[in-house]
DNA sequence: GCCAACGTTGGC
DNA sequence: GCCAACGTTGGC
């Protein structure tokens, strides 16, 4: 079983979001970014266990845990006009974007980004890499138990 | 294939 | 809102 840290920005997909849809359960969608596409396509299979991190937003930090649930299949916002995250150059036949779908675990106290970088322990974490981007990381899990004893 | 211009991310 | 860092685009 692998760990990873999923972001997303609360304003427009929170954890609670992910709450309350059908299951607990929603697609991890929109991801436009090939590094991350094929962690998803490659390296993610069912079960593994994601912290869902909040970014730019007041306080960022990681705010809870979700499951895999599906492997990769294409993304369908791709595919709709009405969606930002439409992309014309993807074909319905051979599709650019993937995405798998997450099922809400629990929610953890937060660990705040500040908190993090204030961890030697955590040094080598992606997340606090400077300028870091990627939206998707691959956690080792002493990482992840670290944070999980910073959560209580 | 290079690289300048541009767009996006995300902490602050 | 600012801006540094990074990814993508497109002319050459």
């Amino acid at each position: 079983m692998k760990y990873w840290l999923l972001k997303s920005e609360p304003d427009v997909f929170s954890i609670d979001d992910l709450y309350d849809c059908k299951d607990h359960t929603e697609p991890w969608d929109g991801i436009r970014n090939y590094q991350a596409r094929n962690f998803m396509r490659d390296e993610m299979d069912i079960n593994d266990q994601c912290f869902f991190y909040h970014s730019n937003c007041k306080s960022p930090g990681i705010v809870g845990i979700m499951t895999v649930v599906s492997n990769a299949y294409p993304d369908k916002t791709q595919f709709d006009k009405k969606s930002k995250y439409f992309d014309p150059k993807s074909k319905p036949e051979k599709p650019t974007w993937l995405n798998v779908d997450v099922k809400f675990k629990k929610k953890l106290n937060l660990v705040s980004l500040e908190i993090m970088k204030n961890h030697a322990a955590l040094k080598d974490l992606l997340i606090l890499r400077k300028g870091n981007r990627l939206s998707i990381t691959p956690i080792i899990k002493s990482h992840w138990d670290y944070i999980i004893k910073l959560s209580k």
